[in-house]
RNA sequence: UCCGGGAUCGUUCAAUGGUAGGACAUCGGCUUUUGGAGCCGAGUAUGGGGGUUCGAAUCCUCCUCCCGGAACCA
C-alpha cells in the first residue's frame, strides 16, 4: 500500500499541543520502528450498536490516519457467535459512515483469519507453547489462584506435541462437546497478570458463525485473535480503551512467539458523559423496560439514537476532537457535546416561528380579513440563506410563557396595558385579557401599532420581542421535547440496593400534540433540521407522514431569562 | 491484599526544568427586532510529606486516594 500524503498542516503559528498517542506515534516515526507509516484501525465486536464513546475511539483512529497520511481499517472482531449477528454489522457500517469515515475497502473480520490463527495455534502447539486442557471451566477457575496466590499448573500441562495436535484437531472435527476441552498457551500459572496465568486460545463452541456458518465449532478467544489480526493487517498502533492495558503483556507475548509484525498496543480512557450511561448491558435495560422506546430512541446516547434526535455528524466529530484523548478517567460534562451542536447549528439551522403553548391573540385595531406578507430573515448568521415570507393577520398565537397576567421583576414580555415586538412584525399592546368559567386566560385582546414595522418608535423603548403565528394559515404539528433521560450527574451512583434505573428521569420525554407552525414549514423533511425562534433546535423525525409534521427538539437555546426566573 | 494504570480550576484538555493557560460551566458588564447569537471582564487548580535544583505541575522518594484486572466475553 503506497502512503498518502499527510493532511495539510494547520497554520505554524497556533500549534495545537500533541496527545499522548501522537507523541508515541511520533516517536515511532523517528525511531522508524514501522517505517513511515501510520495504519490504525476501528475493531467493532458486532453485538450492539455503536455510542458516543465508540465515536471518540472512532474519530481518533480515522483521524490520526488522515494526519499522518495513513490508512484506518475498519475490522469486525467476530469471534464469539453467540453473541454476534449481521444487523449489528450493518448498522455500525451506517453509524460510521453517518459520521463521516471511510474506510474504502479495507473492510475486514477476524472470522476471515480463522484458518490463519488455526495454523498458528499449531505452530504454538509443535513448539512446546501451548496445550490442549481437559479442565471444566470451574475447575480451571480454581487452578488460576487468586489476586494475591499463585494458581498452579494444569495436570494436562505438560501432554505431548503428539497428543496435543492430534486432540486441538478432533477439537476442530467436532469429536468434543462445548466446554470438554480448551487450547491454552502454557506461559507461567505464577505470573502476577492474570492473562499470563496459562490463557485460554479457542474454546469448543457448536454455535452457526454470522460469517463462516458450521464451518468452525472452535473459536479463538480475543488474546488470540486480536493481535494477529492488527499483524496480518499490518496495524501499526492498536489503539483501544484502558481495560485491556493489562492485556497488553499477552498480546505482545503472541507476535513474539509467533514471530510476527508486532504493532504498538497503546490504551486510552474510554469516554464516559454526566447524565447518562454508556453500557450495552444497560441500554438493553432501558430498551427492553420502556425507559425507552429502542436503540434509536433520540434519548439514548446510542449513535443512531443521536442521529435521530438531530445531532449532526460534524458536532459530534468536532466534540469528540475537543475533548481529547488521555489516560486518565474523566466524566465529561454533557454540556459540552449539547454547546457543540447547538454550535453547529446556529450556524447552519435556518429559523422558523412556532409556537408550542398557544394562547389566542386578537388584534382589535386591526382589519378583519386582511393578511399581510412580513419578511423573516432566515438565518441571522448567513446572509446567503436568504427571506422568507410569513403571514400576518388580526388573530394570531403567541406561547403561553409569553404572558403573565402578572408580571414578576425583569419581565419583559407581553403583560395587561405592556407591549412587546412580534418578531418581524409590529409593537402590540395588551388591552385586555378574557377569561373562561374557570378564570384560565384564554384569549387576549391587544392593538397594534401600525407605525412600528421595522422601525423603532422614537418615544418609548420596547424591549420584549416574541415569536407568534398567524391562526388562519398556521399548520399543527407533534413536538417532542426530550431531555435528559437521568436525573443524576452519574446514574451509577445509587443507594444501596437501587440501581441506575432510580434514576431515570421521569419527565425526559414531553409530547405536544397541536403546536402552531409558521405555513413556510409545510413540506418539511424527514432529516431537516430547524431552529424554533427563542426556543430551540429541532428535528424532523422519520415518524412524520406526508403534512403530519412530527418534530424533535434536538436542544433547547440557551436560555438566559429561564436562568434569572428559577434564581428568585 | 497482588499486578497494571491514573491524580492540574466545578468539568475537560494544555503547560515536556523557566510567568500554571484555553474551552465549557459560574458571576458581572456591553450589545441586540431571538432574554438567541456576539463582544468584554472576573473568580476558581498542580492530592500530601520529604528531597534534587538558582528555579519543580514536570525529576527522585515515601504516602494517600481513584480506576481496571481472577469469562471457555470483547
Amino acid at each position: 500500500m503506497v502512503d498518502r500524503q499527510p493532511a495539510v498542516e494547520s497554520s505554524p503559528e497556533k500549534e495545537k499541543s500533541l496527545n499522548f498517542v501522537e507523541e508515541i506515534i511520533n516517536d515511532h516515526l523517528a525511531s522508524g520502528r514501522f517505517g513511515q507509516r501510520v495504519h490504525t484501525r476501528f475493531p467493532p465486536e458486532p453485538n450492539g450498536y455503536l455510542h458516543i464513546g465508540h465515536a471518540k475511539s472512532i474519530v481518533l483512529n480515522f483521524s490520526l490516519a488522515e494526519k499522518y497520511g495513513g490508512f484506518c481499517n475498519l475490522r469486525f472482531d467476530d469471534t464469539n457467535p453467540s453473541k454476534e449477528e449481521e444487523e449489528y454489522v450493518q448498522s455500525i457500517k451506517e453509524d460510521i459512515k453517518w459520521l463521516g469515515f471511510d474506510w474504502e475497502d479495507r473492510e475486514y473480520y477476524a472470522s476471515d483469519y480463522f484458518e490463519q490463527l488455526y495454523e498458528w495455534a499449531i505452530k504454538l502447539i509443535k513448539d512446546g507453547k501451548a496445550y490442549v486442557c481437559d479442565l471444566p471451566s470451574d475447575k480451571a477457575r480454581e487452578y488460576r489462584g487468586t489476586l494475591t496466590e499463585p494458581g498452579k499448573n494444569s495436570p494436562y500441562r505438560d501432554r505431548s506435541v503428539e497428543e496435543n495436535l492430534d486432540l486441538f484437531e478432533r477439537m476442530r472435527e467436532g469429536e468434543f462437546p462445548d466446554g470438554a476441552r480448551v487450547l491454552k498457551a502454557k506461559i507461567d500459572m505464577a505470573h502476577p497478570n492474570f492473562n499470563m496465568r496459562d490463557p485460554v486460545m479457542y474454546r469448543i463452541l457448536h454455535a452457526r458463525h454470522h460469517r463462516t456458518g458450521d464451518k468452525w465449532c472452535i473459536y479463538p478467544m480475543y488474546d488470540f485473535t486480536h493481535g494477529q489480526s492488527d499483524s496480518i493487517e499490518k496495524i501499526t498502533q492498536s489503539i483501544c480503551t484502558l481495560e485491556f492495558e493489562n492485556h497488553r503483556p499477552l498480546y505482545d507475548w503472541f507476535c513474539e512467539k509467533l514471530d510476527i509484525h508486532h504493532p504498538q498496543q497503546i490504551e486510552f480512557a474510554r469516554l464516559n458523559l454526566t447524565y447518562t450511561v454508556m453500557s450495552k448491558r444497560k441500554f438493553l435495560i432501558l430498551v427492553n423496560e420502556g425507559f425507552v422506546s429502542g436503540w434509536d430512541d433520540p434519548r439514548m446516547p446510542t449513535i443512531s439514537g443521536l442521529r435521530r434526535r438531530g445531532y449532526t455528524p460534524e458536532s459530534i466529530r468536532k466534540f469528540c476532537d475537543y475533548i481529547g484523548v488521555a489516560k486518565n478517567n474523566s466524566i465529561v460534562d454533557v454540556t459540552i457535546l449539547e454547546n457543540h451542536v447547538r454550535e453547529h447549528l446556529n450556524a447552519i439551522a435556518p429559523r422558523v416561528m412556532v409556537v408550542l403553548n398557544p394562547i389566542k391573540v386578537v388584534i382589535e385595531n386591526y382589519p378583519e380579513g386582511q393578511v399581510e406578507q412580513l419578511s423573516a430573515v432566515n438565518n441571522p448568521e448567513d446572509e446567503s440563506a436568504g427571506s422568507r415570507i410569513v403571514p400576518f393577520s388580526r388573530e394570531l398565537y403567541i406561547d403561553r410563557d409569553d404572558f403573565m397576567e402578572v408580571p414578576v421583576k425583569n419581565y419583559f414580555r407581553l403583560s395587561p396595558g405592556k407591549e412587546v415586538r412580534l418578531r418581524y412584525g409590529y409593537i402590540i399592546k395588551c388591552d385586555s385579557v378574557v377569561k373562561n368559567d374557570m378564570g384560565e386566560i384564554v384569549e387576549l385582546r391587544c392593538s397594534y401599532d401600525p407605525d412600528t414595522l421595522g422601525k423603532q418608535p422614537t418615544d418609548r423603548k420596547v424591549k420584549g420581542v416574541i415569536h407568534w403565528v398567524s391562526a388562519e394559515q398556521a399548520l399543527e404539528a407533534e413536538i417532542r421535547l426530550y431531555d435528559r433521560l437521568f436525573l443524576a450527574e452519574n446514574p451509577d451512583k445509587v443507594e444501596e440496593g437501587q440501581d441506575f434505573r432510580s434514576h431515570v428521569n421521569p419527565e425526559s420525554l414531553q409530547v405536544i400534540q397541536h403546536a402552531k407552525l409558521e405555513p413556510s414549514l409545510k413540506g418539511a423533511q424527514a432529516g431537516e433540521r430547524f431552529q424554533f425562534e427563542r426556543i430551540g433546535y429541532f428535528h424532523v423525525d422519520q415518524d412524520s407522514q406526508g403534512d403530519d409534521l412530527v418534530f424533535n427538539r434536538i436542544t433547547s437555546l440557551r436560555d438566559t431569562w429561564a436562568k434569572i426566573a428559577s434564581r428568585s
